[in-house]
DNA sequence: CAAAAAATGATTGACGTCTATCAAAAATGG
DNA sequence: CCATTTTTGATAGACGTCAATCATTTTTTG
């Protein structure tokens, strides 16, 4: 039951070591006939390679340095804590981290952070990029000194970075309105979409998913022009408070952005018998607890752990150098009402080592 | 940028290898003082172990056999791929895979499969058991030889395995009924549950939980009495015909168990504007084809993906014997709409050494 | 203070792979 | 057949940790 090791290829194909390393690894300069032997001893032995073993021997490490907006954003506070739950969880992939926090919408911030990293000290480069030429040309000059590329969340001009991890803001859209409608099943309605700002590119893509799916699937239901909210709790509150003496007849809040304490405390005073369907964005504490408290009904999550997951994933492939297709990985959001929440992920709290009691 | 290693801890310690080794390994006979030394110089250069490499020291391999039921099963074939997927993208950690096929409920198949397992070549089992008192023996039998036992999907006598790892039918009950009863938002209905069985102790979880949802919530939808289908889908088909006949004013049914082809096929011939809400378990390709054409409405799912890598998980945790709390894990239900669609997985075939082109 | 016990040091050979070097053998060409 | 070139073999030192041994020093105890 052990594991075939490269000496007992070497042994069964009936060559050297030095031969079935230099098979193995691509080295070339080997006989035709002695490769086709190596392979058939790799599977009549069904080897894998100890890919732990060869990190090791490689002295492989991975540095990567992420670069995340200091926001108050709740948002950027989950992926923080996603990015830390990894850390403590991936020391087994020998990879070292490094966060920095840009001041958030600094763009000036932002571009003097990718300018400082050394290419010396990291290998690949994860940031929360925006799309303006002072950012993409900062992103190149990083590239020109050697490092790798991956933006999250939020895209740059695509042939400048190596690769997206990002999430589908249509299909987040579309499924917020797949949601919506199911609440509006044979009935008619009227449903306040709230966005942040119009300039937010993300906002625009999932109100644009949002409408469209409303408007082919459930063309009975009447959409109200989307209210601004500048992701403010105060603002949110207040619209909706206009938007509920206005309208009496509205069914479904769509709050497409952040905020959503401010929309939280004023579902709170509404009677739950009356109250329109909300469905919102990202599965935080406070959106957790009114979700299990009955205040709202749905959540759209981007899912911060995987989203992280994946970029690490892409991440150690383009430092391995095996990254040849795909530029963008896309999350599908994740659908929360009050019945299938997670378990709230435990403290890690992990020492590598063993303390002796 | 350097990984600080034992050794380096060693030297600005001010002690030996072996004492740092005696210290971070709990070999004991060290000197108070010289642990604070040690535990200090761990923390300045932060030193983390490297687990790879201690691993390939420890010479540490997991064994685990699988036992899986052959069933035509829809779920167990996802359950299988899944474990297929976790097996190839695994290498990584040491881990040697064992699948037997037990005939699907046979009591005296799974016993034998049990008692077959050689602890001197596995050290853990992942069995999709049934309660019953003869494979409960079986499973106290194969624990006296040693092993560990992990029960998937089914569990049986709390006392007797060593965890589980599974769904929570109540919540996945729940889930559906959530989605049912959001599409029942603010007006009356008639819903028909079809379960497969009533042995079957998953499903009248299912159903429980769906039940209690739908009263305490929905109170103004009427649910029909679950009618039997043994999981075939032509029985399925039959009975829709049925109740479609017998209850103009169905606008709602919950297939609980498996047999969704026949559900599929009596919908693709009912009028869409008046087709009741459709709400199924289990994300695979029919249904997930049903999804996306509209046929359907919502997809519970178990994500056998997670669960085969939690229960790789507990059982690493397992081997490695650092098990002390929770007995079980409980999988929360994926919901899936037809905007929110999970990527086809790609196929993996990653060789693990590269063949030179 | 001597004897026993406890703590520490020094060292070594795995584990499986990478990488490099040097010598030896085999195939090739003229 | 000799001189090249190509292909192979043999070997050794990393990588960071584990696990074990044996010798030595320090501390404790009576």
């Amino acid at each position: 039951m052990k594991f075939a090791t490269l000496h007992d290829v070497a042994e069964t194909a009936g060559v050297s070591y030095a031969t079935v390393d230099r098979v193995v690894n691509g080295r070339g300069g080997v006989a035709h006939k002695s490769v086709v032997r190596v392979q058939d001893a790799i599977e009549k032995l069904g080897y894998e390679r100890d890919e732990t073993a060869a990190n090791l021997a490689r002295k492989r490490v991975y540095r990567f340095h992420f670069l995340l907006p200091d926001d108050s954003n709740d948002f950027f506070h989950a992926l923080n804590a996603a990015l830390e739950s990894h850390q403590t969880h991936s020391n087994l992939l020998r990879t070292r981290f490094q966060t920095t926090r840009v001041p958030a919408f600094s763009e000036a911030g932002l571009v003097d952070a990718l300018d400082g990293i050394d290419p010396a000290r990291t290998d690949c480069v994860c940031v929360v990029a925006f799309d303006t030429p002072v950012v993409i040309a900062a992103v190149r000059r990083a590239k020109a000194r050697g490092l790798k590329i991956v933006t999250l969340v939020s895209d740059i001009l695509t042939t400048e970075r190596n690769h997206y991890v990002g999430i589908d803001n249509l299909a987040a859209g579309k499924t917020a309105g797949r949601v919506m409608g199911l609440a509006h099943t044979r009935r008619a309605g009227c449903i306040l979409p709230i966005i942040g700002a119009n300039r937010a590119y993300d906002h625009t893509q999932r109100l644009h998913g949002f409408r469209a799916l409303m408007q082919t699937h459930f063309p009975a239901v009447r959409l109200l022009d989307p209210v601004k909210s500048h992701d403010e709790p105060a603002t949110i509150h207040s619209v909706l408070s206009d938007a509920w003496a206005a309208h009496p007849d509205l069914t479904g809040v769509y709050n497409i952005g952040a905020g959503n304490d401010g929309l939280i405390d004023w579902v709170s005073g509404i009677a739950p018998a009356s109250r329109p369907v909300m469905v919102i964005h990202e599965l935080l504490p406070s959106s957790r607890a009114a979700l299990a408290a009955g205040l709202i009904d749905a959540v759209i999550d981007q899912k911060p752990h995987e989203a992280i997951g994946q970029a690490l994933r892409i991440m150690r492939q383009l430092v391995d150098a095996l990254m040849v297709s795909q530029e963008t990985s896309l999350i599908t959001p994740a659908i929360y009402l009050c019945e299938n929440l997670p378990p709230i992920p435990a403290i890690p709290s992990t020492p590598s080592h063993r303390i002796p009691s």
